[in-house]
DNA sequence: GGGGCCCGTGACAACGTTGTCGCCCACCGG
DNA sequence: CCGGTGGGCGACAACGTTGTCACGGGCCCC
């Protein structure tokens, strides 16, 4: 910069005006400023300005895997808000682990993020409240964390359950199955949860045969022959994520009878099987989309007045039953065939 | 910082010091200030640091769109490798426009990124050169571009049509169709003319019926109708990428007769279909990987000695044929049945 | 004609670090 | 007792910007 102040015989200062379009210079003078600017192939150095004006413009954001279609679909939304705000995206995964979640976090913290969005590894975040004082607002997404005030958008993961068991009982099916994830996850607790909860209240709590992952092909299928054997067997499986609908898919190939299901999670192609599988659909875009708004409504609020931030929110997103073909052949009014 | 050495009673420099874990600071003096550290809350500055060191220790990545599933992956895997380096990665979606791509890229040199990894939205990027000197690093991932010396990883589009095509053709199917993707995307047209080019080798060249997306469902129905019509109808098809499977596999379903096909792009779920789906495969983690030592290869010739930068490389991963059913019950002998 | 005002511009400090250099002191050898 | 040596530490400048203030000159108004 002050190059081309040399250049454009002015002064470094004129030169900040001029790239910045602060007013107070001469048309004449910007032109000649512009021009030494485009002869000398100057440009603004940004860590330099930030460094002076005290943020960086960019977020980080932390989930599990940029790598899986979920948190690629949200880390989109995200990084789509926050170029409509003028910021940039860094973003990282934590690969399940706290610890890396945390080192991810302090290398944010290090090059002063404006802000952070992310999905917990583990709920237990005390920690990380000293670090970031009331100086960088925090969203967490996907899963709530605990020790700390913070926004959280999360999915009615409880509510979408409910939808798929009503849906089933809707079509005859009386005594059901549940297969969840991992139980260290917190979406597969409480998608158990809600489970439980469903068939409580529709006062069929006979009929719940629950089991949690991971699991192996082979006992997957021994389990669910277990389950659909005899007159009290199962005629209905809800599945926790869509990885467990896939491996039921393939364990299914294995069962002599057809097995009715809803899986958690759309995913693309779920039309095309056969039969088409209905599933509980959340909305990724959404929950990033909730999340960045989340986020950069607090900067705002930080920008403006100096008041005491306001309490931490919480925005729970709807799911969406999709109904396809894989919940059997059974009417609404309950004549099973 | 200041306010630590005064907390410590010594000098900004020492603290500096032990901060880097520079030698010269007694064990004593460094405790000391270890503990004021952490009294205070200290976090070191690294937009200062970067400032005064002139690197950012972070990349730039531009992709069409980090929620589509094939750059996701590629984007979690340059993420890996920045990790490996102490690099944090900053990544964009440019949507398929080039004026957005360029934008993307400006604000991403303004931050001084180390270096840049794009999927260019179109092949002319000369307006690159002078912006990136020889102080920046650039590295092209899955398309090439012109009017720039810069790195290039791709993968063997030509290769990958021709394994599908020698596939289909050793299972007794004599006459063939291609449906590509849009003709305006460079990976589109490099397949349809491996399509072209396997057919001539073969000696096969009356068979190729082509078409180019995108599709109406109704229009590609009707097309495939008149291209399986007759004694010279085609009985395979090869298709452009995942997209375009898709919809081949949603028309073939309105269609009276079963037609063979081998897709770009795995995805999942292709074996859970009926029949299961024949693919070549790419593999994008590989792409990532490959683009990113690439590029830290650069950034680490630059930084030890001070010549010339070597030409530039282009690498070529291969595809992977993945064969699982929807070729035909032909044997390899040919007797067709 | 003089005082006040606004416009265009420049000098200077500050943001939070790190590199360079030099100072002080303890110790050692002659 | 003196000169040299080296370890521990501090003063200062620099990285590339932006905010604050001050200055000179032209204009307007009474």
């Amino acid at each position: 910069m002050v190059d081309v102040a040399k250049h454009a015989h002015v002064s470094l200062k004129t030169v900040s005006r001029v790239v910045n379009d602060e007013p107070g210079v001469r048309p004449e003078t910007a032109d000649r400023v512009r021009e030494s600017i485009r002869a000398l192939g100057f440009r603004r150095n940004d860590g330099a300005r930030q460094l002076r004006q005290g943020r960086t413009s960019s977020i980080g954001l932390v989930v599990e895997d940029i790598g899986n279609p979920f948190y690629s679909a949200l880390t989109g939304a995200v990084e789509r808000v926050a170029r409509g705000h003028e910021h940039l995206l860094m973003s990282a995964s934590a690969e399940g682990s706290a610890e890396r979640e945390r080192s991810i976090v302090e290398a944010f913290l290090d090059r002063r993020v404006d802000g952070l969005i992310i999905v917990p590894a583990e709920a237990e975040h005390a920690w990380l409240t000293p670090e970031v004082g009331d100086r960088t607002p925090v969203v967490f997404v996907d899963r709530p964390a605990t020790g700390i005030a913070a926004d959280a958008v999360l999915i009615d993961n409880r509510g979408g359950v409910r939808s798929a068991v009503e849906h089933l009982v809707a079509h005859g099916h009386r005594r059901l199955g549940f297969l969840g994830d991992d139980g260290s996850f917190w979406t597969a607790r409480e998608r158990r949860a809600g489970f439980e909860a469903s068939l409580h209240n529709l006062g069929a709590a006979e009929g719940g045969n629950i089991a949690m992952g991971p699991y192996e092909l082979d006992d997957l299928v021994a389990l669910l022959r277990a389950w659909t054997d005899g007159p009290d067997g199962i005629s209905a499986v809800v599945t926790g994520n869509n990885r467990v609908t896939a491996q039921l898919l393939h364990a299914v190939r294995q069962l002599d009878s057809p097995l009715s299901l809803v899986g958690f999670d759309d995913f693309e192609y779920a039309d095309l099987l056969d039969p088409p599988v209905t599933v509980v659909s959340q909305n990724p875009d959404a929950l990033g989309e909730q999340a960045a708004h989340a986020l950069f409504s607090r900067l705002d609020a930080q920008a403006g007045s100096d008041g005491r931030p306001s309490a931490a929110r919480q925005i729970v997103l709807p799911t969406r039953l999709i109904v396809r073909g894989s919940t059997g052949r059974h009417d609404t009014d309950g004549s099973a065939s």
